[in-house]
DNA sequence: GTCGAATATTTCGACATCGAAATATTAGCA
DNA sequence: TGCTAATATTTCGATGTCGAAATATTCGAC
């Protein structure tokens, strides 16, 4: 294409080329790529399934982490820990509350502090919702071996740990 | 909240006690667990990587997926590839072509279709992203060994083949 | 060829999220 | 005690994303 000025595009070919020759790792787009390839059908799966909930995944990172902990939490622990601004917990709160899933209280020792618990309600949920979804879950993973999986979760599981420390 | 900030390996620990005591199995909730925990780990690190760049994560999806293509593609492959809705994707290509990153062309062969490609200002900011290293995965992965890595792709890509079935 | 179904993109209204500011309470310190 | 800084939550305005409907074009059956 003469008049065409490629120098751009060229300049892109020469960067990548001149990445790899330098001695970027194949192994690292590999993973990465897939993990987020997973990450993106997991999150879809995840969707589906919390429809039949009405919840959103958001929703019932809020649920679930209240469960895990297996006592009332802060409103701006779980936006840390579902990765929202507190503001937006607020509003996630809220809707949860109109629902009778959780219950604000004051902590009564920081009155700057609310807690947030599950009500019976929220338990239930949560419950049947891990009972049903475990189900497919296992599919998920059927084509693994269990020392495959012990392996995918170690291999896991030091990423992450790396991860905390060049995020935190 | 008694006490400290839990480790994020505690966390973690607790997410698949709770899971298992609601009745899911170990085996996968480990995986589904961990996996989740990098998704969003990753995604505060990209985030963090591309702020600099003025650029959210989709729109370094757009971006990237333009020029790893090495040819314009329509707004709704891009949509999918980033995992946003064909909606959104007007918005996002907007405002692209508003900061001059961006180009649409109609499809001459086929004038339902609109083709994406970067302009010159785009290949550039791309160039840049990856000579500046901030977008390039290296030190996510330096705790693995090339044979881990290999392995994790490896159990990923099983994991991807039967959630396509599934969710697909 | 023509009509209806299918495909691709955009428009539109509703809503979730964000950052910044406002509000309320506690902690630290002189 | 009294004052300032720090912490926790909520309010508010702006913006991004979604699903459904609208628009434009192509494909296929007859």
């Amino acid at each position: 294409m003469a008049g065409r000025k490629p120098s751009a595009r060229d300049e892109y070919r020469r960067a990548v080329d001149a990445y790899v020759a330098a001695g970027g790792d194949e192994s690292v787009q590999r993973v990465i790529t897939a993990a987020q390839s997973m990450n993106r059908k997991l999150d879809q799966w995840y969707a589906r399934q919390l429809a039949d909930l009405e919840l959103t995944a958001g929703e019932w990172g809020v649920i679930a982490g209240i469960a895990r902990a297996g006592e009332p939490l802060t409103p701006g622990y779980l936006a840390e820990l579902t990765s929202v601004a507190p503001s937006s917990m607020t509003h996630r709160l809220d809707r949860l509350a109109e629902r009778g899933l959780i219950e604000r209280t004051p902590d009564a020792e920081n009155r700057t502090r609310v807690l947030v618990g599950l009500t019976d309600a929220g338990w239930k949920l949560f419950t049947s919702a891990i009972r049903s979804s475990n189900v497919v879950e296992s599919d998920v993973l059927q084509d693994l071996t269990d020392a495959d999986r012990d392996e995918l979760a170690r291999l896991l599981e030091i990423v992450i740990l790396r991860l905390d420390h060049i995020v935190a």
